[in-house]
DNA sequence: GCGCTATTTAGAAATATTCTAAATAGTCTG
DNA sequence: CAGACTATTTAGAATATTTCTAAATAGCGC
């Protein structure tokens, strides 16, 4: 038995369930980063080190399939891309009502409770648009 | 006479003085750089963009140029970058106090001002950090 | 298992931005 | 204003991230 097939363990069916409710056949890569994004906690992770944490589970999966896969998974709603820097995207796992510290420094990213912050005073949209979401990006420097 | 130095017109001497006291040599690009960014209200421009403009005003500059004098101007504090898609990198030349709407069908910005707004309930930044700048950005759909 | 279609893949391509080192242009001095 | 000194600009190569292509593979219903 290979060892991405042990590593996914007791645990595949759920993500199989997952996954077949939005829509997405259960294949081993997307059954594979399911895992790795959804297996423990909130996390925020670009494509590229989701694809060496992955190699690095021994799962084989090309760079393309994890674009792929993040942006399917982000479509059916099980992912939210995140854009702090013109450099990468991130994608959080948490898809609730939050925003985001940004640290400058290095790179990293926390979460903020939805609930805790308020935004008042928002004009209304230009005509013809609606809002789709509101994000509050707090930007850090090492004091 | 050419056109770029025509173009810079009456006015050049004022941005020379702006970028002078901005630590910057008023050079020939970056004089007509600053009138094309500054002449005219508050704009959100792509580096790509900038350099179409100027090619198109018959300024001779390339678009190596426009970058270091975009991430110059913003240094010296009279541009602020603004980052809403993993894209691309908008300068905006408005460094006051605002926030963001962002159209996602159509990638166009608009400010908010930035009195109009009021976040509440920030919770305090983790320890060793300090607040650089908080972003609001509303994203927008067509209805 | 068979066949149908969705998915995955390697590698090329596209896009945005940065780097390099050689040429050019401001500025200062006399 | 000529000469020298350094900052700036430049073309083009390089890098980084993401997307595309079309060929191979793998789920899934029968």
């Amino acid at each position: 038995m290979r060892s991405w097939e042990n590593d996914l363990g007791p645990r595949a069916r759920n993500y199989t369930e997952k996954l077949r409710s939005a829509g997405l056949r259960p294949t081993r890569q997307r059954l594979a980063l399911a895992q790795l994004l959804f297996g423990k906690g909130d996390r925020h992770v670009s494509a590229e080190a989701l694809h060496e944490e992955a190699v690095a589970a021994d799962v084989p999966i090309s760079l393309a399939t994890v674009y792929n896969s993040m942006h399917q998974f982000t479509a059916a709603g099980l992912l939210r891309e995140v854009t702090v820097d013109g450099a990468r995207v991130y994608f959080d796992t948490n898809t609730g009502n939050h925003h985001h510290f940004y640290c400058e420094d290095d790179g990293t990213l926390l979460d903020i409770d939805g609930d805790a912050i308020e935004v008042r005073g928002l004009p209304s949209p230009p005509h013809g648009a609606r809002v789709d979401r509101v994000d509050v990006i707090v930007r850090l420097k090492r004091r």
